[in-house]
DNA sequence: TTTATTATCGTAATCGATTGCATTATCATA
DNA sequence: TATGATAATGCAATCGATTACGATAATAAA
């Protein structure tokens, strides 16, 4: 096991100084063209590579970016990863990933670990439970920018996230303009914003387009679980629910309502309609395929990339902080009649 | 924006030196008790972090592993890296991710640079392209350990790969054992070693069991494509293949033959049963539920970590390389005759 | 009182690279 | 033959921390 080659090592072999070789590597005119090339020939001979720490210490820029999400195992966020990678790799960065597993502790922890690494600027994804941002505002203070992404937060940052009113609002709309006038909403955790947009969206629809509303028609489904809603759709056919179209506020929920209701036998979307959200790879693959609300992840994860390198690169110039809102777009499919 | 606070910042406050200061915030007994607390308690006001570059400099150590992989969005390297996540996490470690996009040039400059940031350690799944191995060997070389994980390859190095063959070998034995004896194969890429092995599963498990086969009811499906598995099975049945069971080399391939059949008004599993592998999330979501090879990706990401720092902790001493062979679990469901 | 001992803290080298500022050598010009 | 200009290279500080070793002072022992 061999040690790293340094430039040290290379200026001992060549008898000179450290910082003539450092020069000569990249090709500097002050250094005489004989000297350059014995250099970089030894350095090609002995493999040479800079040592990316002691750069990073000298330059106090470590290119390199930190991500904090909730969860891996999720179709919606590894598209966004993906979509970062690609952004982060052509501009030269590395990527850093912490997922908080939902958990407001690990989120601070990864924080800290983030800015000790001295990452150049993080992308966040807040925890479903976080409801102070301290850990965030210190980081900010210490100058290092920080772009939030998919959930919303009280926080003076840029951000970027997807339209969720918007998409709820259309979801509904869809069903009730194919002829679904007695919907329910399968909606997510309390206190998600994300969640919560949807839901707004599901309300305003139902105004907007004069289909009366009560609050009965929200049943709360918590995670992304399909077992769950399957149970909770079957509960309230048992307890002689009627409803003819079922909003889900992801796929997974949608799925679970779809087999609680094909359990039932009752037909779908002639008896009920279901639109679920974010378009997961299987929701073209089940049968009958999924109506949903796709979100772009890729492009959420691109966008906020070139966000944060944006500031990153205009670390001294102050930059206003930017909020952008993606819009959601509905895919028909066999859930839904569309007529 | 303020600048990080150090050591320096703490020592000049104080007015000692920062040798007393590194002492007294790792409450050595050499210093005082009251110069103890002072600096402690400054360094809480200050809210001192210490840079965790100078650290990985000072001690090349930089507590983070390198990952690099084919692809984020897909729903068994997501469970890897969870896995992985998991295990560094609980060490005290961060992991870089790089993904290779199955391209071999890609993964060469993932190798340089996680080398250049000094990572310890890393995990690595080549892409399916990767048919020269210098790139991990000029790693190795350096001292820097490797662990491979999913896809095999010829290195002298440790490496936690699932038991394809026995995968393989146990879906072809199902299909028969549950009364067909006509099976198809959708192959994965040639060269691809873990998809050969699946293969050679197939086959063997003919020859155990006694069931003719040749070479025909080898196609090769390439991608992982639910649309293209779609076709080559249209064009079988155009053809007038006969078949009355698929063993396809993955979920997703799986899912395109069924919709093709369904397509074609072939009953599944009564006239044709299928079997997928991976057991990706959607597989117990289609209609009918997908019978399918279960790899645990998880297991897989801690097992390759765990390995990894081992082989990281015990540097100085060599370690022998350890292949370790994941077993797999076949997922009975609804598109194969479970007697 | 003197020496030994201990408690406490500072100095400086180190990790690997960069870079401003000498320094030396060479050559041309006055 | 000085002298100034220029080319080529070296010295040393720096980034932020650690740590072996040295230094100082106070206290204890002789």
């Amino acid at each position: 096991m061999k040690q790293a080659v340094t430039l040290k090592d290379l200026a001992r072999e060549l008898n000179i100084a450290t910082s003539t070789v450092s020069r000569a590597l990249k090709d500097s005119p002050e250094i005489s063209a004989v000297t350059r090339a014995r250099v970089q020939k030894l350095a090609k001979e002995l493999n040479y590579e800079p040592n990316a720490l002691a750069l990073s210490l000298r330059h106090s820029k470590t290119n390199t970016i930190g991500v904090i999400l909730p969860e891996l195992v999720h179709f919606f966020f590894s598209t966004v990863i993906s979509g970062i990678e690609d952004i982060a790799y052509s501009s030269g960065y590395n990527i850093i990933i912490c997922q908080s597993n939902e958990s407001i502790d690990r989120e601070i922890l990864d924080t800290k670990a983030l800015f000790n690494h001295r990452v150049d600027g993080i992308l966040a994804c807040v925890s479903r439970n976080t409801s102070v941002y301290d850990h965030f505002i210190a980081i900010q203070d210490k100058g290092i920018p920080i772009v939030f992404f998919d959930r919303d937060v009280p926080i003076d940052a840029s951000k970027i996230i997807s339209n969720d009113f918007e998409g709820g609002y259309n979801a509904t709309k869809h069903l009730i303009e194919s002829g679904k006038t007695n919907l329910i909403h399968l909606s997510g955790p309390e206190g998600l914003m994300l969640s919560e947009q949807r839901t707004r969206g599901f309300v305003q629809a139902h105004q907007d387009l004069g289909i009366p509303f009560n609050k009965e028609k929200i049943l709360r489904c918590g995670d992304e679980d399909a077992q769950e809603n399957f149970k909770i759709i079957q509960n309230a056919l048992q307890k002689g629910m009627k409803f003819d179209g079922i909003f889900a506020v992801n796929d997974i929920a949608a799925v679970g309502a779809l087999q609680a209701l094909q359990a039932a036998q009752i037909s779908v979307p002639q008896e009920v309609a279901i639109i679920g959200y974010s378009d997961w790879q299987f929701s073209s693959f089940i049968s009958p395929t999924l109506t949903t609300i796709r979100q772009n992840g890729n492009e959420m994860g691109r966008k906020a990339a070139e966000l944060l390198l944006e500031e990153i690169h205009s670390k001294d110039t102050f930059i206003e902080p930017k909020s952008i809102t993606l819009p959601t777009e509905i895919i028909l499919r066999g859930t839904t009649l569309n007529k």
